[in-house]
DNA sequence: TCTCACATTTCGTTAGGCCGAACTAAATAA
DNA sequence: TTATTTAGTTCGGCCTAACGAAATGTGAGA
């Protein structure tokens, strides 16, 4: 193949592929009966650890009043828990609760399951180029996301 | 590097792959002023030409009165053409216009022009490997996807 | 103690997007 | 022609999720 039909076959692969995986995500949160917002929150909480209400407003860009119905609706779900901050009982600790989203781990089983034998078809040399590809790939999306800020 | 730790460092770069991907796809979406379902209906547009309003509707599993309103909401921002069928005069085909999305061709060219940079250090050998890679990776993701339906 | 500042919640409102029911217009059957 | 079905639209109502303003409870300094 061309180098020119090779780039042109990886535009359009690469298409596809953020595509689906668009599509997979939107699948999982409606099985899990979230929102966006509520989505965009839980993923938070997974990266930062316990956050308080104000942290979660200043990272979402929302009002401290829509926060508090965010939780509201996290916690009917099950998915966080509130905690009062011992230090400054001002405070509302959000964390997560691991049992509550357990339960869903098995939407992601298929995925896992076939990128894993995706993986064993490859060699550690291919892996490691594959990696250091995501990788890459992944800093160009944040920086492209960034510049649309 | 181990396998076990590639293994595993591929599992979290794909996870933030993933993550990044959905975060620029969302803020093109926010970019352009389209909501989740005016975006999907324009990517069914794109991938299976001009429909008529009650196409759309089966494709999306909204009733006809939300696709009125959807279509609606579509034209007004510029982004489809309705259209009376010749053949049977009560059908509205809809059409994406490529003039009013053109404007927001922009949006995508930082990332564009990255991947062509990251595309353009390895070799050709190296870049099948990714078509390949891209190519089969997308197919784990649609069957998942499709496992959830 | 008495403010005053701060973190969050509550309340009332608004905008968006969906639905069902009733409607118009066009095609089709009797 | 007339009755029926089909395709879309309009209307009114509802729900969700956002917001601003005011209330609540807590901390901290004079």
């Amino acid at each position: 193949m061309s180098r020119e039909r090779l780039l042109a076959a990886l535009a359009e692969a690469g298409r596809k592929h953020g595509n689906t995986t668009v599509m997979f995500h939107t699948a999982v949160s409606a099985r899990m009966g979230l929102g966006m917002t509520e989505e965009k929150t839980l993923d938070l909480l997974r990266r930062l650890g316990p956050l308080a209400a104000g942290e979660i407003a200043e990272h979402s860009g929302l009002t401290p009043a829509s926060v508090s119905g965010l939780i509201d609706r996290l916690e009917r779900k099950g998915f966080v828990r509130r905690t009062r901050d011992t230090e400054d009982r001002r405070r509302v600790i959000v964390e997560i609760r691991h049992d509550g989203i357990a339960g869903f781990g098995a939407l992601f089983e298929d995925l896992v399951r076939g990128l894993e034998e995706l993986y064993a078809t490859y060699t550690d040399e291919q892996l490691e180029l594959i990696l250091d590809f995501l990788r890459r790939s992944a800093e160009v999306q944040r920086a492209a996301t960034a510049g649309l800020g």
